[in-house]
DNA sequence: GACCAACGTTAAGTCCTCTTGACGTCAAGT
DNA sequence: ACTTGACGTCAAGAGGACTTAACGTTGGTC
């Protein structure tokens, strides 16, 4: 069964992505206007960063968790550390 | 002038990111195919990663970072920490 | 009431991230 | 010679990350 191709996105889809970076926007007091000027893309689009299961481009990701004075890991990352040990890569 | 659309990219567009990408699975030994199954993705993904200007998707970049054995900001930050102070953002 | 800021939704369009499949090149081993 | 593994390129297709524009709702102020 081949898997739907497109940008990977997170594996539970639940949006907790977003719940995180609304309240690190609010914890430093922008709004979503401001956040969105901060890092040159349209309010729609941190709109549906916040609102709905959405996965940016690194690039992007990496000017949201600056803005937000936090990092990509701690906004994104599914597995927080300490959830977990990273899995062994493979061998060749 | 309206901005072309579409995922946010490398500010400069120089591929630097694949470069580091590379040199981090040489590292620990891992082949393109090894990391591919690694981060669940096609090889062909890896390939586009490390040889063009490439924005994967800040999941995507989580897995990679986390098989890589680093971290999302220093395989893709065009800026990397000590280049410059986060620029403050602006109040409502 | 009017006005404003902030936010959420909808729509249509452009661009790119992923997928599979196939082919070719190179290097090492037998 | 052949085989295998590793890598890079090309093609076509599906899905979605972004854009602008517009509208509606909510809450606060006067």
């Amino acid at each position: 069964m081949t898997p739907p191709s497109g940008p990977v996105r997170s594996p539970d889809g639940d949006g907790a992505a977003g719940t995180r970076v609304r309240a690190a926007r609010k914890e430093i007091g922008l709004t979503q206007q401001g956040l969105a000027a901060a890092v040159q893309v349209s309010r729609q689009t941190i709109i549906a960063m916040e609102t709905g299961d959405y996965a940016p481009s690194v690039y992007l990701a990496i000017k949201v968790a600056k803005a937000l004075r936090s990092s990509v890991e701690a906004l994104w990352d599914p597995e927080p550390p300490g959830e977990g040990l990273p899995r062994a890569a493979a061998a060749p």
